[in-house]
DNA sequence: CAATTAAATGAATATGGTTCATTTACCTGT
DNA sequence: ACAGGTAAATGAACCATATTCATTTAATTG
């Protein structure tokens, strides 16, 4: 039934709860102890309600994501494409991708596949690369695949900053790995982060040849 | 205590469940039915046991995704290191390894964060490309950072081949997205798979652009 | 004031991982 | 043949999770 439909009899009970705030809340969960504390008790328990009444406004779970997503989307910095070259828009606007996923890891899996169509914000993101690309004189059908290939490195760099440090710890196997262990000592005397050593060198590299491209 | 202790005194019944049988099983569980369908119960089931006799072997779930990522890897394609220059072995590497995980896409989060430590064939597979960048002339200090940022790119890959067709659908928001609207339709006109095609370009370019990095 | 309506509740369901006291069955040494 | 020892398997718990549903609540409109 529609909207108007409704109005025409009594209103209801005013509502403690809406999409602003239940997002809200969703993601102080989440900023404060991460994202194994977002469930949906301890989000009714924040909200001071009980966890069926979000049902009356989240489809579920996944839903709920999909709202963070929506929000988390914002912080991406796509303003660079209007005072910069398409070269360092393009770095900057991976750069601030990558960092602001890097801080919502476990939402990769879910927007990393998760249909465009009702995100406003993630559409006008990709209306704003796409237009830089065209402009650039990137061949039209090759836009796309530039924007999914960044997209892919940039979501697998962001779940590599949830690495642990010693994840290249070789102790075990020293014997059979010398080249490795090797450059992962190497690695370390640099006194570089590894993550954003490797996402910058990637980075770089990436864009440099996807613009090449055409040529 | 040691195992040769062990043996002093009587030994315990005949054990129906190993770290092998486990793993197959749960392989079939997750090939036939997709990773929502892999949990311990099932998995139990489908060994004949109750769940609890699962922990007499495993020490939890996670333990369990390490078992089958060591499994998994050993699907990785490293020969042609042996037989190609370090261009073409790098690309049919990392085309094996983005088709394997792109079979096993719940692994992707898990094992992107894993330590190596304990799984010897992927340490296996990091010192047979170490290897091949070190013959090539790399420095030492940038091996590790370009394993990891094509790592990043071939697991952010993987993740994609999950994207649904239409996920670029842009059909509620059109007119907002015209630069936008015009590629995709330009790319679903080029017969290409995104995904494929996505990823055969950024590789390209990631190949080349982390190669000549040090002239 | 009474009817209407969506929102909120609370109890219940189903499923998940994991623990633990207990029992089982095999092996070894006598 | 038998007794002792041991790890493996069991089954019943525990706890947390997402989700559903019948019921109650309270705001609003006529």
């Amino acid at each position: 039934m529609s909207e108007t439909e409704a109005r025409r009899a009594g209103r209801p009970r005013k509502a403690v709860l809406n999409r602003e705030r239940i997002t809200e809340h969703a993601l102080e969960l989440v900023s404060g102890d991460g994202y194994e504390s977002l469930t949906m008790q301890r989000l009714a328990k924040s909200l001071g309600v009980s966890p069926s009444a979000l049902y009356n406004h989240v489809d579920s779970k996944h839903d709920l994501l999909q709202w963070i997503q929506e929000w988390v989307m914002a912080d991406i910095d796509t303003s660079v494409f209007d005072e910069a070259g398409i070269k360092e828009a393009l770095l900057k606007w991976a750069t601030s991708y990558r960092n602001v996923f890097a801080r919502h890891i476990p939402l990769i899996p879910v927007i990393a596949v998760l249909p465009v169509t009702d995100s406003p914000r993630t559409l006008g993101m990709y209306e704003r690369v796409a237009e830089a690309l065209a402009d650039f004189g990137m061949a039209e059908n090759e836009i796309v695949p530039t924007i999914v290939a960044l997209e892919s490195f940039i979501f697998g760099s962001a779940m590599d900053t949830a690495a642990p440090h010693d994840i290249f710890d070789t102790s075990n196997h020293q014997d059979l790995t010398p080249h490795f262990t090797r450059a992962v000592a190497a690695q370390r005397r640099s006194k570089l982060d590894t993550s954003d050593d490797s996402f910058q060198r990637g980075l770089t590299a990436l864009v440099s040849g996807l613009l090449a491209n055409g040529s």
